[in-house]
DNA sequence: AACCAGGTCGTGA
DNA sequence: TCACGACATGGT
């Protein structure tokens, strides 16, 4: 039964910066009997759970992911962690379009683009709008417990912790009613959420249509839906459809490009966007996660 | 007690 | 186009 499936020798990877650095909501982390340099955390995604370790290896790290089969490492987390790429390579090219990101990107080595359900990843970018991290959270966990397919933990014997549903589906949402939805304390995003599930559940929006069009275009086709930007469509293409070419500019990137690029004058969100797409092309998306951690973690620009 | 949060919408110049 | 308040909820 408790079979795990482990790998080694991981470079460019680190668990605690993968999972925490805004991208993805669906995760807790486990604290308890950990030793020094081992992290554990217990997600729910792609329909799946996952209980994983990072453990210190000879030559970067190591992944134990309990309680999996091989096949299913194959096809389903190797891509969703985005195991496949080459992160020294990405690294350089950013590093050659701006050399002051070296040490940025050193400090916070170890990020990985996630390759999420692009369903959830919309619903949760929905509700981030003037929504903190751990906010964000404990809705995307209400709406999971409340409308969500349950699992049962006992039997799956594979999370320790305080999830016992999946994500809800564009089907589930839909059937919703608005009141329903409201109960997971999403406010004012309810009806938001509604209109992304209908637009997804009645075909009108569908994953393979937004994967053959354009950035461009498949980022005006997600901002048709009501609550959904220029921010939040931009991160449903980066984490959610793998266009990594997306560079989405909330206040935190505000503040930092401001900081780094335009000597702290007040400018738009657009300019930013545009100038990052010019500096970093289709490495954007890795630049901007960079960049965010590197915020996050400084408080750059914040006036208290 | 105001003010802010991985924003967006509607309104009015 | 652009500025600005409103919008639920919770934390400081």
């Amino acid at each position: 039964m408790n079979k795990n499936f482990v790998i080694d020798n991981i470079k460019d990877f680190h668990l605690p910066h993968v999972l925490e650095c805004g991208q993805c909501f669906h995760y807790a982390r486990v604290d308890m009997n950990i030793n020094e340099g081992e992290y554990e955390y217990d997600i729910v995604a792609k329909g799946r759970t996952l209980h994983i370790k990072e453990e210190p290896d000879t030559e970067g790290v190591r992944l134990i992911f309990y309680n999996t089969e091989k096949w299913e490492y194959d096809s389903v987390w190797k891509d969703y962690f985005d195991l496949d790429r080459d992160y020294g390579v990405i690294k350089n090219e950013i590093i050659e379009s701006d050399p002051r990101l070296e040490e940025i990107i050193y400090v916070n080595n170890g990020i990985r683009i996630l390759n999420q359900d692009f369903f959830e990843t919309l619903i949760s970018f929905i509700i981030s709008q003037n929504k903190q991290i751990p906010q964000i959270k404990q809705v995307v966990r209400n709406l999971s417990a409340e409308l969500g397919t349950k699992f049962d933990v006992t039997m799956i014997d594979r999370l320790s912790s305080e999830f016992d549903a999946f994500f809800p589906t564009a089907e589930q949402l839909y059937n919703a009613s608005e009141d329903d939805i409201r109960k997971s304390k999403c406010g004012f995003r309810a009806p938001y959420i509604k209109d992304a599930a209908t637009k997804v559940y009645t075909g009108q929006i569908t994953e393979q249509m937004l994967s053959e069009m354009n950035t461009q275009d498949a980022r005006e086709l997600l901002m048709t839906i009501h609550g959904v930007g220029e921010k939040v469509a931009n991160c449903v293409l980066l984490f959610g459809l793998g266009r990594r070419d997306a560079f989405p500019v909330d206040v935190w990137m505000k503040r930092i490009c401001e900081y780094l690029y335009y000597d702290e004058v007040d400018t738009p969100k657009s300019i930013i966007e545009a100038d990052a797409a010019k500096r970093f092309g289709k490495y954007a998306g890795y630049a901007q996660q960079y960049l965010f951690m590197y915020g996050q973690k400084h408080k750059i620009g914040i006036k208290r």
